[in-house]
RNA sequence: GCGCGCGUGGCGAAACUGGUAGACGCAGCGGACUUAAAAUCCGCAGCCGCAAGGCAUGGGGGUUCGAGUCCCUCCGCGCGCACCA
């Protein structure tokens, strides 16, 4: 054993055994308990980043715990190879999106496995590849013979300049990010997937999820957002023709507070009526500017104009005015909405601002009401008041009472309202799976033949910003209608890539299939037993890849209805943020690396300034690590100085999985420092020469007190990698142990068999955390087997045991004292050593002791007046 | 704006089921070793106070013998908001 640690040796030496060994190849056996182990997977953005690096490490933790648990563990690795970064790095560069991605992934892919993770490679999925695509292509088809799949038309940000649909990050202030064009929304033809069909399913399941953070199934369950209310038809005639608007309301209960409608500027009322107004025209041209997102438009300053149409209330038959609101939207319901400023913050803000009437029709114990004052009970649930035969009902008897009034005049009808939406996966891009269609003049849209599967994505265009250059490449484009032979027209829209991140968990579980999506081997590895990955995927993906599950259930194609047993969602990384605001121009973003901080003499920090120029920048607080912050720190610089296991012990240490963790060079450093010291501590035990078999009887009370600190680190560790997935306070546990062996007096050899025991817990104890440098430790130790192969030990119950306690006495609510005690004594005789305690007695004094509550093992708390 | 979280020493955090607030680590200070420095080792350390003791878990209020933990409210920060992934 070397005298002082090298991480690069040590970690290729344990890197080339797992290599050589096919630690980590998993195969399936259904005589053993299965183990999948499952990361979000990375989009090759070029490098890894620490984000990355915390995710995969957590993985790897849980996986080579419960490796040794005995489980047989799959923990796979892929590519989110589709996506805009490709697209805008081949504009930057003109290099094909193809070849920029798989050059990412052979870097990225190098260093993943120089960190040493247990990744069985011969799993790898990445999805820009056509074995893996063909069957999203294919299961596409298999939605559109079910009719879960279906075309409608969509809402989408257009830059009139470049001619082009942008992503909603493209679009900064309203403006398409390269032209600076105003952006105009626009209504373009779409493919749809009907989430909402498993609306139902996917809310009514989060109950079963246990292994999943509650606050995550709360945000689904509110994004799902089930709503029980009354769709509300109000007639009007257009021209000739008698039609109706159409509204949705969970607060029928407020229907004769209805003063005004608002529709949608694109709605055929709002362009009936804008080509008889100029200035309603131009109204409603602004309204289709700005983007389509809907963070924008909720903290859009609310306007509209009046149409000088107006609509039938269906109960009273008044004459109800028609706006356009820039806040409504076309995609959502019907693009109308009714406005009730009596009982609705937003549209009481409305009408004051346009004059239009307000209305109380519901009353909440008898509270004066005032038009000229919103306050929040005016939402509340009350009574009907100014509502005609109405008035006096509750909000459940009113809304009743109206719905079936309606429905009776056909006018209305209560309806299960979802917030969720289908899913639009039509993406006018090229760097994406295509969509398998064909457009005949004759035959309409044919889908592409399952045996003409996949269609091919070509792999060489260059992207340039206007448009897709898929649609002008006429070897892509031309093609036969399968139906009827004539010369038609290919689809060029490509899929959404939550497609692709949907299902990649159930192909990890079949590789090498080119015949089927899935085989049975999903059913043995599926669910995963254990995803990880960031909160920032809470809902989408996630909710996303629970519906293409069920998708491929109802096709017979999986057992399973849900994907991820156990939900662990990882915080950001985040990292100082340091900046100069000129008097001109763009603010400029300094890497942390580079800046320098300035404390005063107890450490606080006073200020900061660039190293290059000495000169002060400002400090941004504390922000997720990103690009357009510049805060990012490069894992691989780090592994370079520190070695692997350093950035794994660092990255587990800082902070629970679960929370925001900040990056600090120092404490990094400290990891190493930690390593250093264990290094030392085994090769100063090992080098001290043999070590006897441990005599339990034959220990001192210092040599008792170390066993039983060891195995309730054992104990400890196990339940945090366990139970609490808390690594950080597992990481805590083997320092207190390693500090404790350190100080042990280990002169004799009973102690030396003492200290051997410890040592080697410690090093099982780290192993899932460090897993390089105590595959070495445990050699060292005398073991020829590697540490990743060795069961997990259980604690000795007979090394826990302890003879006396020390509790804590509070005297009206305040630690004053503390005695010991036997660990078996009666409550009895704890409440009188307690009260016999002469600090006790003191903070008694002359007052009663009214009451004594002793809570076994913990404390005594004494109650006097 | 809406939905969901988080807030504890100079800093990252611990306190798991309502029961000793600050384990472990970073930075800091003092000492040992060294010609010296680095590395390493030993020790000190929430704040106020000589001490006794008091005050402290973002602010305010409540429940309880007892609250970082439960409830109400306000403030700050983070994540998501459907075409970033």
């Amino acid at each position: 054993m070397h005298e002082t640690y090298d991480p690069v040796a040590v970690e290729a030496a344990a890197q080339r055994h797992w290599d050589s060994a096919g630690t980590f190849r998993a195969l399936e056996d259904p005589g053993r308990e299965k183990y999948y182990c499952l990361s979000m997977f990375p989009y090759p953005s070029g490098r890894l980043h620490m984000g990355h690096v915390r995710n995969y490490t957590i993985g790897d933790v849980i996986s080579r715990f419960m490796r040794m648990q005995g489980r047989n563990v799959l923990q796979p690795m892929g590519w989110d190879a589709f996506g805009l970064p490709a697209e805008n790095a081949a504009m930057a560069n003109g290099v094909p999106p193809a070849r920029w991605t798989y050059e990412n992934i052979a870097t990225m892919k190098r260093q993943l496995q120089a960190l040493g993770f247990g990744l069985d490679w011969s799993r790898e999925v990445t999805t820009c590849r056509p074995e893996y695509y063909r069957w999203n292509q294919w299961l596409f088809l298999r939605m559109l013979e079910k009719g879960i799949a279906y075309q409608k038309t969509g809402t989408v940000n257009w830059d009139p300049v470049d001619q082009t649909v942008l992503a909603n990050e493209q679009v900064i202030d309203g403006r398409g990010w390269r032209t600076g064009a105003l952006i105009e929304k626009r209504e373009i033809p779409m493919y749809y997937l009907g989430i909402t069909a498993y609306a139902e399913e996917l809310l009514g399941a989060l109950d079963g999820l246990e292994g999943w953070p509650e606050r995550v199934r709360t945000m689904q369950a509110n994004w799902i957002g089930k709503s029980e209310g009354v769709t509300i038809a109000f007639p009007y005639r257009l021209g000739e023709e008698a039609r109706t608007l159409k509204v949705f309301t969970t607060r029928a209960d407020t229907l004769f507070g209805v003063t005004f409608v608002a529709v949608a500027a694109e709605h055929p009322l709002a362009a009936h009526a804008a080509a008889l107004d100029p200035a309603l025209a131009a109204f409603v041209e602004e309204c289709k500017r700005g983007s389509v997102m809907e963070a924008d438009l909720a903290t859009l300053d609310k306007r509209g104009m009046a149409t000088g149409l107006s609509v039938t209330h269906p109960l009273t038959g008044a004459a109800v005015p028609v706006w356009v609101g820039n806040y409504v939207l076309m995609g959502y319901g019907e693009g109308a909405v009714m406005g009730v400023p009596g009982h609705d913050e937003r549209d009481f803000a409305f009408a004051r601002k346009y004059g239009l009437p307000i209305r109380q029709v519901i009353d909440v114990g008898g509270q004066p009401y005032s038009g000229e004052r919103w306050q929040s009970w005016y939402a509340e649930y009350g009574r009907c008041v100014g509502s005609g035969r109405y008035d006096g009902l509750d909000h459940a008897a009113a809304v009743a009472a109206i719905a079936a009034d309606l429905e009776a005049r056909g006018l209305g009808a209560r309806q299960v309202q979802w917030r969720l939406r289908d899913w639009g996966i039509s993406r006018q891009r090229y760097w994406g799976c295509p969509i398998p269609l064909i457009h005949c003049t004759g035959c309409g849209i044919v889908p592409v033949p399952d045996q003409d599967l996949p269609v091919v994505l070509p792999e060489d265009l260059v992207p340039d910003g206007s448009g897709n250059p898929l649609a002008k490449l006429q070897s892509f484009v031309a093609c036969r209608c399968p139906r009827c032979g004539a010369a038609a027209r290919r689809e060029t829209d490509t899929m959404d890539t939550f497609v692709d991140s949907s299902w990649y968990f159930l192909r990890y579980a079949c590789p090498g299939n080119d015949a089927a999506m899935v085989d049975a081997r999903a059913n043995y590895w599926l669910p995963a037993d254990q995803y990880i990955g960031g909160i920032e995927h809470a809902i989408l993906h996630l909710l996303y890849s629970r519906f293409w599950t069920r998708v491929m259930r109802d096709l017979g194609l999986v057992g399973v209805s849900e994907p991820f047993q156990n939900l662990l969602t990882q915080g950001m990384v985040r990292n100082a943020i340091y900046f100069r605001k000129p008097a001109t121009g763009r603010v400029a973003y300094f890497n942390p690396a580079d800046v320098e901080v300035l404390t005063d003499a107890k450490g606080q920090v006073t200020g900061a300034r660039l190293k290059a120029d000495g000169q002060p920048v400002e400090s941004g607080g504390i922000g997720t690590m990103s690009k357009s912050k510049n805060n990012g720190v490069d894992p691989q610089a780090f592994i370079d100085r520190y070695g692997a296991d350093t950035a794994r012990l660092f990255m587990m240490f800082a902070a629970p999985p679960d929370l925001s963790l900040d990056w600090s060079d120092e404490a990094a450093e400290g990891a190493s420092r930690f390593l250093k010291r264990l290094w030392r501590a085994v090769h100063a035990h090992v080098t001290a020469g043999p070590t006897p078999a441990l005599d339990p009887a034959a220990l001192s009370a210092t040599d008792r007190a170390l066993r039983r600190l060891a195995h309730q680190t054992l104990a400890k560790v196990t339940d945090d990698y366990g139970r609490r997935r808390t690594f950080n306070t597992a990481i805590a546990a083997v320092m207190e142990l390693l500090n404790a062996i350190t100080r042990h007096d280990a002169s004799t050899p009973v102690a030396r068999a003492v200290v051997h025991e410890a040592l080697e817990f410690a090093v099982l104890g780290l192993s899932p955390v460090v897993p390089h440098i105590t595959h070495a430790l445990w050699h060292a130790l005398g073991h020829p087997r590697a540490v990743i192969d060795e069961p997990w030990p259980a604690a000795d119950p007979a090394a826990l045991v302890q003879e006396a306690v020390e509790l804590v006495v509070q005297v009206n609510g305040k630690v004053r004292s503390r005695i010991q005690v036997a660990v078996d004594a009666g409550e009895d005789a704890v409440r009188a050593a307690a009260l016999a305690d002469p600090t006790v007695q003191r903070f008694v004094g002359a007052q009663t002791v009214r009451k004594v509550i002793v809570v076994p093992g913990k404390l005594v708390s004494v109650v006097a007046h």
